[in-house]
Formats: C-alpha cells, structure tokens, sequence
DNA sequence: TATATTTTTATACCGATAGTACAAATGAAA
DNA sequence: TTTCATTTGTACTATCGGTATAAAAATATA
C-alpha cells in the first residue's frame, strides 16, 4: 500500500475513532488528511472499502501480535491464552473496534459484512484450536461449543461491567473469571456429554489450506519446545538455546522469514549429537522444509 | 394512541421487517401505509421515534405473554422459566428485533439508544429476578452475573447456529441447552463463591417502584399458588380453583383488572372455614389491597 | 532539457435522503 | 353555516455519497 495511502488510512482512523463511522463524511476525512475527493476515490472506490482497509490493517497486527505470545511458550499453559485474549481485548478497545465492527454490520454492503463474518468465524476457529492446546484432543467434541459461549461470556461481562466501571483496569479480572467459567463448562460438557454444534464444521469454513498452515506451524513449535526442553545449562547449551529462540523469532514474528538463515541455524545446532536431540533436530528440518514449501503457494 | 398513527407504526414495522430500517426511507412509509409527509411528522417528530414506538409496542407485548405464562405456575419451575425464554426468542426473531435493535444503536441519537439499553437492563433483571425464584436466595450473590453471562450464552449459540441452521425447530434444543450450562455456572459459582458484579446494583437501575410491584406480584402469586394447594376436589372446591385461576387472570392478564370484580371473587371464597385457608385469604386480601392501592398511583 | 505519462486537485454536478414550511383542501363539531 | 383542527400536496433546504472532468502538478522517459 501506497504511503500517502496508508496516511488517508490512518487519518480516517482517528476520525472514525473520535466521532464514529457514519458520522464521519467523507469530506472530514478529505480535510483532515489534506487529500482531494478525486485522490480518495482514486484509492478507495467507497467509504466502506476504506474501512475495510482499516479493519484488515488492524486484524493483521492483531493476529501478529496474538501469535507472538506464543513464542517459545507451552501451548498448553492456560495463562498464555489469558495473556493473549487480554491482549485482543484492550486493542478492540483502543481502537474502538467494536462500535465500528457493528455500525458496518447494519449497512448494505454485503461484502463488508461478510468480510467481517468470515473474521469473526477466524477468531472462534482460533480460539477453537487454542482450547484443543489446552484442554486436549479428549474434550475437542465440546471445544467448538466451548469456544462460541466462551466469547458470549465474555462479551456480555465486559460490556456490564463497563456500565459500572470505564477503566480497562479490570479487565483482567473479567478475562480471568470468564476463563473460570470457561473452564469449568469443559468439565461439565464432557461429563455429560452434551453437544450442540460438531466441531467439523469449523474446518468447513475456510480453505483447507489454513489450517495446513496452522497445523504446522504447532508442530513446528512443538519440537522446538521439545528441544529447548532437552538442553542443559552449560556455556554451550545456552548457544543452542538462542539459536532455538532466533528460529522461533524469525518464522513466527516476522513478516517474511529468511530461509537461509534459518538453514545456518539448524546447521550450527547439529553439532550436539545426543540421540534423542538428533532425532527431534532431523524432525524439524523435515518440517521446516515442508513449512518453506507452503509458503511459497 | 390514534387509530390512524397506530396503523402507520403497523405498516411502519412491516417495512422495516423486510428492508431494513436504515433502506425504509420515510417516503416508503408514506406510500404504503397512505398518508402524507405532514401528517407524518404531525404524529412522529422523526424516523427514530417511529422505531420508538414499534419498539414500545413490542415490549409491552412481550412481557404482558412473558408474565403471562407464569400464572397459576410454581415459579421456582425451571420449566417455565424456559417456555418464556423460547417464547420471547420466537416473538423476537419473528419481528426481526435484534437487527433492528442493532441497527439504531449505531445511530446517533442518544435518546432512543437511552431507551433500548433500559430495555436491555430491564430484561436482565428480569432474568436476574427470575433466577432468585428458581435457585432462591442463598444463590443471589451470584445470579446477576449467572443472568448476564446466560444472556450471552444464548446469544452466541443462536447466532451461531443460525449459521448452519436457518429453521427456528432447534431453538427450543439450544434454549435448553444453554440452561443446562447455566444450571451448572450457578453450582460452580456458588461453590467457589466467585463474583464479578454485585447484585445490589441491580436495584441502582431502576426506581424503586419497579421493585415493588414485581415483589408484590410475586407475593400474591404465591399466596394463590398456596390457596390452590390447599383445596380438595370435590364439587365445591372445583369452583374455587375456578374462582382462584379468574383472580390470577384478572390480575395478570388483563391491562386495568377489574377490583370490584376480585373483591366479589373473595367473598365467595370466605363461605370455606378451614384454618390454613381462612389465614393465606385474609393475607391474600391484604395484599390485595395494597396492590391496588400501588396502581393507583 | 523537452516531452509524455501519471497522479492529484478543484469544482461542478447527480440523485437520494431527512426534515421544514405553508397554503389549500377536507371533515366533523358547534 | 360557521369554526376549528386535521390532513394533504408540494415546494424547499441542507447534507450525504459518489461521478465527471478539465486543469495543474509531479514524475518518468527520451
């Protein structure tokens, strides 16, 4: 995207944030980012295509920012899914997500409306995937459930208690006692054995090819953990734990991971010749080549 | 209300149920419901007080049904708690309610915003209210969030469900489904005694009058849910059950109950003399009396 | 430097919208 | 028949999102 481009982005933004969508014309958003109307029709073709460009800017940094929590963590430690729905929440609040998520829903435009569906559906897959990590692949019939009533949890807890309380101090302590409940359902649920909707029906929603991705990068993750897990603490072995903790970096908190480098890394790694570290080692080479040849599609 | 503006609302809700509300332009209205802009605005002073008054017209509607299926019913049964859940569910989606809540929330008008949020309240309290009957007191720290997070339970799983499902068959399934979950929170949160939003605040919403009256009701339907286990079967006491369920008719049933009318009915029930019986009329009268007293103000 | 191409600007314009103003017509009660 | 409120029809304002386009400015090419 153009840079004067991503100016009008972010110019509208501000103003959608401190009046609201509707209530911004188009002519404010001219004024206030010192465009003429040809150069913003020539960019967007209408008001709501921009808007979707500010809503794919901020999904992006989202999704970046949520998966970045995940480096180097146990994907099933239940206080990193905490960290990172914390996280989601104060951005939507920052940036005012919501009240403008919902002024769209109500217009015309059909294909804005369903670009906004499909990532509504993105983030229950996501919290989906996030509950088989935790709870594992025992309680998935009920995670799909769990997933879907989670967010209505926590969406009607925060919206209550903003009645009573507008700092976002506590929105920990919501996180933290919608995730209680949360916990709690999954027993219930797979104690007795209620299901309302099935869980294939998840993978229905988007191409196969997302999930392939998302499969592998927690493989991927999985054996680094393993890894990092197998190496003690001499002079040494701390040197293999950076180079573990760069791979981690470079694949999952950049935007285009550079294989050779990630190629010389794994070479230097191969100097341990423990059993068990050889074998995982050679696993993450096969992935990591599988990984390189998806993202090439 | 105008006969004459009574049927605009009408034709007024029947557009916005196949448009939209934001696609109904006044001009449509007009049209199909036969008079001219003046007298438009000589009923409504805007488009948003049109919405008012559908929206005024369908609430009282729904709770006058909701309250409705309580009469002459043990009010701590869950069952009926869920038939009126189910009801106001089908009276919802059958005026296209929320999407034409949602799309005013967006609007700018902050009155008719004020409004719908009260009406969003009052339902939870409603729910909260409820929940006290069913569960009882020792439950009550805990049932304003329980009434909150049912809410939003419910609202997920229909919504996505809707997905999949475009018939309103499985509603019931996902009513009952969505109160198991909650019968179960109520025994977790209680158990580990965790609270996010103290009851109390409930009564902060709305003037105390409310209050009163639903304790009223509550108490009066009580007392005849006593009288009406307190009575034989034989001819006689047929015609008091009668005379019991025309009272609670009467009562909850009909806008402007008719006092002459109840006062004659207790009369005729003071010919039995058992001593149980003879104590719940004499309580029934005072509260009787007070609740007259009550709506006359 | 001179020319060609692309981008940007300024402005006039379109059709649709919510809401206003008001004189004329209608209708029912006195 | 007169009076008075209601209703109608129509013209009007102001704002909106979006189109059209010619002139100007910036950029690339030769």
């Amino acid at each position: 995207m153009n840079d004067r481009k991503q100016h009008v982005v972010k110019m509208a933004h501000e103003l959608f944030i401190n009046k609201g969508f509707q209530a911004t014309s188009i002519q404010d958003i001219l004024d206030y980012s010192g465009i003429s109307k040809g150069t913003f029709y020539n960019y967007f073709s209408s008001k709501n295509e921009l808007l979707m460009a500010i809503f794919k800017t901020i999904y992006k940094d989202l999704e970046k920012m949520r998966d970045e929590l995940l480096i180097g963590q146990d994907r099933s430690d239940i206080e990193i899914f905490i960290k990172q729905i914390e996280m989601q929440l104060i951005t939507n609040r920052k940036n005012r997500l919501i009240p403008l998520f919902e002024e769209v829903m109500v217009s015309k435009d059909t294909e804005i409306k369903k670009f906004l569906e499909q990532g509504k559906l993105r983030n229950i897959q996501w919290i989906y995937h996030r509950l088989i990590d935790i709870f594992g692949e025992s309680k998935k019939p009920y995670l799909l459930d769990c997933a879907i009533m989670f967010m209505g949890i926590l969406r009607e807890n925060i919206k209550f208690n903003r009645i009573y309380n507008e700092s976002s101090a506590n929105i920990s302590r919501i996180v933290r006692y919608s995730v209680n409940r949360l916990v709690n359902m999954v027993e219930d649920l797979s104690e007795n054995k209620e299901q309302l909707l099935q869980p294939e029906l998840v993978e229905s929603w988007f191409p196969n090819c997302k999930k392939q991705h998302y499969d592998l990068n927690k493989k991927i993750q999985h054996i680094i953990f393993l890894l990092k897990n197998n190496i003690g603490s001499d002079k040494n072995h701390m040197k293999a734990k950076e180079l573990l903790e760069f791979i981690e970096e470079e694949l999952f908190g950049t935007k285009s991971p550079r294989q050779f480098l990630i190629e010389s890394a794994i070479l230097s790694l191969k100097t341990e010749h423990e059993d068990e570290w050889r074998k995982n080692l050679t696993r993450l080479e096969q992935l990591l080549e599988e990984y390189f040849k998806l993202i090439k599609d």
